[in-house]
DNA sequence: ACGAGCGCCTGTCGGC
DNA sequence: TGCCGACAGGCGCTCG
């Protein structure tokens, strides 16, 4: 994989970073790890939790929910694909953050910020809120994480997710590359920012059909893949007192949000389109489409 | 099997 | 300046 890290500039003035794969794994570091001023939450114990906006909570209904969570300590945290999944000493408490939602750790004295939809409240000082402007993020209280995990696709990270393996689910499907790649049922974790960056390091078009690929185009894909994941995990964790907005990778994007602006291979100047109904970012030259 | 269209939401931004 | 419509996007759903 050749990067030039050094050509790589900063993408204006979007603060607003989608939670895909990696910012859910630097999420769950922190949750585990804690922070400077921020404790682990392994270990506490919820004393009480306060629903702000019921939608939010997936299932159970409301109060069963309460009664649940209440008195169940925190095991571990997890990830599988863009889910956030905290294991608790009776069931498991699961986070999708969708577009806008975040975690956050912080002293019970802090004043209740305006979009908090859920908070849990540890008895020691300290809770966990689920901030979530557009109410989009869902929470899960099972007891099986597999009853909300069970249809996601492999992840990409994992030793057992190869370039033959990626070649072979490409050949099982007719569709376009890129909403393919964000179908969490075909792979676990990509959104529409990494999904863009992946197919220009990969130098493949969105609307490539999946069976067309050969297998050096795949081995290509599955690198590239495999690279803008684990940059952008290394990008977040690097930063200090991150959450996951304003974390660092924004400022390596090579075409996402760079409409207008030169292709950091060629010079030409990158191209939006709509792929699937969503924004697209391409560089018209290093990613032609054949045909 | 595939993909378009829609609903869920709210902050932001362009046009008038 | 201020109002308003369009837009952004993850995901589940319906429909052709």
């Amino acid at each position: 994989m050749h990067t030039r890290v050094a050509a790589w500039v900063s993408c204006s003035t979007n603060n607003w970073i989608m939670p895909e794969l990696p910012e859910i794994e630097t999420i769950r570091n922190v949750l585990i790890r804690g922070k400077e001023k921020q404790p682990s939450i392994i270990g506490k114990t919820i004393v009480r939790a306060e629903i702000l906006w019921e939608r939010t909570i997936a299932t159970p209904p409301v109060e069963e929910f309460k009664d649940w969570i209440v008195e169940r300590s925190i095991l571990n945290v997890r990830r599988r694909g863009k889910y956030l999944i905290l294991d608790l000493s009776d069931g498991c408490l699961i986070f999708h953050l969708r577009m806008s939602g975040d975690v956050v750790i912080e002293k019970v004295d802090q004043e209740i910020a305006p979009h908090y939809r859920l908070i849990l409240d540890f008895g020691d000082g300290w809770r966990l809120a689920f901030d979530d402007t557009r109410k989009f993020g869902r929470v899960w209280l099972v007891e099986n994480m597999v009853e909300v995990t069970h249809k996601l696709g492999p992840e990409p990270l994992i030793p057992e997710f190869t370039s033959l393996m990626l070649y072979q689910m490409l050949k099982s499907h007719h569709r376009q590359l890129k909403p393919l790649l964000m179908d969490q049922h075909f792979l676990a974790g990509l959104g529409n920012i990494y999904t863009d960056e992946a197919l220009h390091v990969a130098r493949l078009h969105p609307l490539i059909r999946s069976d067309r690929l050969n297998e050096a185009q795949v081995k290509r894909l599955w690198s590239a893949i495999r690279h803008v994941l684990s940059e952008g995990i290394e990008k977040n964790g690097a930063s200090i007192d991150w959450v996951y907005k304003g974390g660092e990778f924004q400022n390596y994007f090579r075409v996402y949000h760079r409409a207008g602006k030169p292709c950091l291979n060629c010079g030409t100047p990158i191209e939006r389109l709509v792929v699937g109904q969503r924004g697209t970012h391409i560089c018209p030259k290093c990613q032609a489409l054949p045909d």
